[in-house]
DNA sequence: TTTATTTTTGACAAAATAAGTCAACACGAA
DNA sequence: TTCGTGTTGACTTATTTTGTCAAAAATAAA
């Protein structure tokens, strides 16, 4: 299970950098940080970019995974979780279809 | 747009409830669900499903509809939502899957 | 029109959840 | 030991959600 959590933490080691600076980086609490990258708490979508930002990653897969992320909490343990996004996606791409006319 | 809210007011209008008489044999308030009905407020899935076994309606399509109407309330506004929502799909998929072996 | 019924509205309180703060702990490297 | 690193838990504060209620507005009945 590859969550954004772990990705960032990922990523911000390749960058080189600690818990601390990154957390003082993005101006937040070191131990809300070192929840979050192991998904005991959750990131905010700000933060996400943020770190995009600092680490020079992708921003777009990050933001991806992390709303997927998201939905996915919702309907983990639904039996029509599946039926729901696939629902979801129809209202979604017919949404945008219109957004383009 | 179909929401929940309004698909659930035309399933109790068809069965012969009032708003109050609805209210009082799902034990809620007839303000909120009210609200509810006109997508002021949320429903809980407990309360759907309650309300489906009141007018004899189909639980699983409702639920569906809650479901996706949830998600699509969190993606509504994001540039990347359906992009999210197919690597959600993906990840449910697999781990449907795994469940089954 | 008057009366009664149904639905809607808004102000407010209570409960639940999320977010932030901080000090202390554990561990390994210097 | 001391320093840097990450983790944990207790606690407070903010925010969001949920519930309660009274009264207004709308609708239907007399």
């Amino acid at each position: 299970m590859s969550t954004v959590g772990l990705k960032l933490r990922e990523l911000r080691e390749k960058a080189g950098f600690s818990l601390r600076k990154a957390a003082v980086a993005i101006d937040i609490d070191v131990a809300i940080f070192s929840k979050m990258e192991r998904g005991e708490r959750k990131f905010s979508k700000e933060l996400v970019l943020k770190l995009a930002e600092l680490y020079n990653a992708d921003s777009d897969k990050l933001v991806i995974g992390f709303l997927s992320e998201k939905v996915l909490c919702e309907l983990k343990d639904e039996e029509y979780g599946l039926e729901a996004l696939k629902v979801a996606e129809k209202q979604l791409k017919y949404k945008k279809k219109k957004n383009d006319e």
